[in-house]
DNA sequence: CTGAAAGCGCTTACAG
DNA sequence: CTGAAAGCGCTTACAG
């Protein structure tokens, strides 16, 4: 099979007998070409289909900026997960209207090579990167290359010199354990988020921080990661270590829906028996029975929040990390 | 403020003493470098935060592909639809472990220019478009440039010289209205998807044959645009026709998953009032109350089926379109 | 092991 | 209106 080579300016240029300048004209619209010339290129270009090259193009023109979200989650995760969804939804809508090229590039660790050259490899111009594992070093190649970059999500490493817009994650799982404890609920227990993540650290500890204050233990606590089956997992853990359970707070809204189903299929009452709050105000959190009584996770401001500083970050403005708040959104699991 | 101006290459070799050639050596790896020069060049390039310019480089070494997957959809619907989602998931994940950049171009007409432009510009080596309405005219751009792509779903227009992938919607249709009518109902009503859609008139035009084949009356049709709330509303204008109703078949799952909450807000129950059948057995099919009864969306196999007909395409390989049979799966809904 | 030089495909002053 | 020529930042035979 013969190597595909590409139709070149040079190649339209010869066809429609002009110079390569021409047809370059004419193919970037350039108004002062003659009509004759005009129309001998743009046959060309049609029959020879030719694409420009852009390589070659933005070489010597400057380019519309183009900027990476990366998600180190794997795929499946990245487009099931609604807090990832709306996320994703709102960055790419926040930039639609502007010039700037948004490339998505997500994938577990073994697939984190792949997102680190393509950092490296000077493809984009900056990166929004949503959601930091402990084990993620991409912080390390942002720093390194100086490329511009905003976190959504406090990375778990702590200071890395790199911004990041986040909620109060630590506030809401304060604020979900005090409504369990004003509900009278007793033996409250809690499902967290995954471990090597902030969100999941800091929404445990205000929880903890919650009961503490109302005088109530704080080690009912099962590990989940943030997906839907390790929610129903955990929630099972949970009620053979205690079959008292009263209240839960769960990390997310995807798995306390998915804690809810579990414990119904037991013939648990919520919130009768058990009284349940997530995490995200998602849309499943209202249509979900019972409607959850959830915190609030303003994704749609952190993801243009996040956009801003960036574009800020391209023009050399300096960004400053931000903490959103978070409130309680009552319904009826809780 | 000052034009930003990236460190070059010739900045680094510059800093390290050295020449262009050798520092594209060590930043390229390439082994016979002497350590010293090594040295020298790797702390220029932190020191200076160096990242290489792509598109110098890749007009001179060959470059992996990179391919577009365009949904000319509104951002929003692209992440909350289980059938886009769950296609773009498919689709990065067979594309994960190969060298092949994929980058996600979405965007209602308003910003079909802006896809377009894409397009044409010779940014991407070849596409992936999902969802065709009988109004885009990306197709046009797509063999104007003889750009190597693929549909996910056969265009509205018909042959357009592009090979697609599809289920078989009309056979979809038609297992649907053959189910109802098996299960006795006889005052049978549609809720089609958006009608500038192949899916959508294929899966009405199904549903009719089916049927006509039973004898049965085909106009109690409302039409909605596959998401949710058009569901929910067609439902409501099918009821006021005809509050005899008591089967129906709505054109997607997210369409009938609404569709059935309106029901069941009214009091009408399901499925002994009024059976409903979805379609693309998304994973909310399962976890609705009652599970429901739909048909077989072969999501995955589009996608991979997808993929390697484009990997072909760019390997001058032809393809040609393929339709994939669906089946019902029978849960409680109907 | 290292450098001078050519060349990738395009655009754009600069002349005419 | 049109073309010859320079140059964008890089890589890579080709010499040495």
């Amino acid at each position: 099979m013969p190597a595909k080579r590409l139709p070149t300016l040079e190649d339209v240029a010869a066809r429609a007998g002009v110079s390569r300048a021409t047809a370059s004209r004419v193919v970037n619209m350039d108004p002062r070409v003659g009509s004759a010339a005009r129309e001998a290129v743009q046959t060309a270009v049609t029959e020879l289909g030719y694409r420009p090259n852009r390589n070659a193009r933005s070489l010597v023109r400057p380019e519309p900026d183009s900027i990476a979200v990366v998600v180190p989650e794997a795929e499946d995760r990245v487009f099931t997960d609604p807090f990832f969804a709306s996320l994703l939804a709102s960055i790419t809508q926040s930039l639609a209207d502007s010039p700037v090229q948004v490339l998505l590039a997500m994938g577990q660790p073994g697939n984190s090579l792949k997102i680190e050259r393509y950092l490296r490899g000077g493809y984009t111009d900056g990166a929004i990167v949503v959601s930091h594992h402990r084990d993620d070093h991409i912080w390390q190649v942002l720093t390194e290359t100086r490329l511009p970059a905003v976190y959504v999500g406090r990375p778990y490493v702590g200071d890395v010199g790199i911004p990041y817009v986040d909620v109060n994650n630590h506030a809401g799982g304060r604020l979900a354990a005090e409504h369990l404890v004003t509900a009278g609920r007793r033996c409250i227990g809690t499902i967290t988020g995954a471990m090597d993540m902030a969100a999941g650290e800091d929404r445990l500890a205000g929880w903890r921080q919650g009961l503490h204050e109302a005088g109530l233990p704080d080690d009912l606590v099962e590990h989940g990661d943030f997906s839907s089956e390790s929610g129903a997992q955990a929630v099972a853990r949970l009620l053979a270590r205690q079959p008292e359970l009263d209240g839960l707070f769960v990390a997310s809204d995807l798995m306390a829906v998915a804690a809810i189903h579990e414990l119904q299929g037991r013939g648990i009452r919520v919130p009768e028996d058990v009284a349940v709050v997530g995490f995200d105000d998602s849309q499943a959190a209202q249509l979900t029975r019972p409607p959850l009584t959830t915190l609030q996770n303003p994704v749609a401001q952190m993801a243009t929040t996040a956009v801003s500083m960036l574009m800020g970050l391209l023009e050399e403005q300096p960004a400053s990390s931000v903490v959103l708040e978070t409130e309680l959104v009552h319904r009826a699991s809780a």
